[in-house]
DNA sequence: CGTCCAGGTCTAC
DNA sequence: GGTAGACCTGGACGC
């Protein structure tokens, strides 16, 4: 006979994962706009269907529920915890924006940055997005995934060992198949260590510096992925950012001036100007 | 048809 | 420190 804790153990286990939608210092979590955070985050092998809500991955499924993320499998909530950056705290961000009339709305639960499983992934999609239209990015990303991964995001194993005739036909990554080929490589051999930008002993400066090494990640590069890693003292100034702030502001303004506009927030001036740009992508029930 | 450029980066001055 | 050209690709545009 089963022992009552076994059985409500097994029970417990074969229930979706629930996470609370609270941050580390107790700020509300708008599930939404964790899923409306980014462009990459749309990216395969990610799934999201903003009509009713949910994030599919690799049989992983996540929705919301009742002031939860709701995940199946439920040994999925480690990996979901981490796309969904619910152990960041963010409660010293609120307190500067809560004093910004542009930007207090984001206190409501604005600012995690879906992230993907590993700063591999989200380093190569970013290389991916550089110097291209956003089609030829979902392209790119679609081959890797696909004809590389198997319907799964590659491995940098994976990824190095595919032939450059993959890179050049089948993801036509063009002049980034190299890049991404020479980063797959230093990842799978563990030159570089790119799971170590998360350590929050480095700087901001150190971060970047790291990035900036990084075959392909130039200033718009290392600031977009900095913004995954939770380092938020960049802006993101690109053909997209720029266009996007005069629309949202009014007019057009200089790099210099968007960089003072922000200043307020320092550390978190990135993720101020990223939320102000996007603001009216989850639009209200 | 050619030119331009899109969520830039690299190298060479 | 700063700038000029080259660079894969493929839509969008002008002619």
């Amino acid at each position: 006979m089963e022992s009552f804790p076994t059985l409500a153990r097994r029970v417990e286990e074969n229930r979706p994962g629930r996470i609370p939608l609270r941050g580390p210092g107790g700020e509300p979590v708008d599930f939404r706009r964790v899923l409306a955070s980014h462009g990459v985050a749309t990216l395969p092998p990610n799934r999201i269907d903003e009509s009713v809500w949910t994030l599919d991955r690799e049989g992983v499924h996540v929705a919301e529920r009742r002031g939860a993320a709701t995940v199946e499998p439920v040994g999925a909530v480690p990996v979901v915890r981490r796309m969904l950056n619910l152990d960041e705290d963010l409660s010293g961000f609120y307190a500067v924006a809560a004093q910004d009339p542009e930007l207090a709305w984001v206190t409501a639960g604005a600012g995690r940055m879906l992230r993907s499983p590993t700063v591999f992934e989200d380093v190569v999609k970013t290389i991916c997005t550089t110097n291209c239209a956003w089609s030829a990015t979902v392209r790119m990303v679609g081959g890797l995934v696909e004809h590389i991964g198997g319907g799964a995001f590659p491995t940098p194993e994976a990824m190095a060992a595919a032939d450059e005739d993959v890179y050049r036909e089948v993801v036509r990554a063009g002049y980034r198949g190299a890049y991404l080929r020479s980063l797959a490589a230093g990842a799978a051999e563990g030159a570089v260590d790119l799971e170590a930008l998360l350590d929050p002993e480095l700087g901001d400066d150190e971060v970047s510096a790291r990035l900036l090494a990084l075959p392909g990640i130039g200033p718009y590069a290392a600031a977009h992925v900095m913004m995954l890693v939770g380092r938020y003292s960049l802006l993101i100034l690109d053909s997209w950012t720029r266009p996007q702030y005069a629309r949202v502001n009014g007019r057009k303004a200089s790099d210099r001036t968007i960089v003072r506009r922000f200043r307020r927030y320092g550390p978190y001036a990135g993720l101020a100007f990223w939320l102000y740009l996007t603001r009216e992508w989850v639009p209200e029930d």
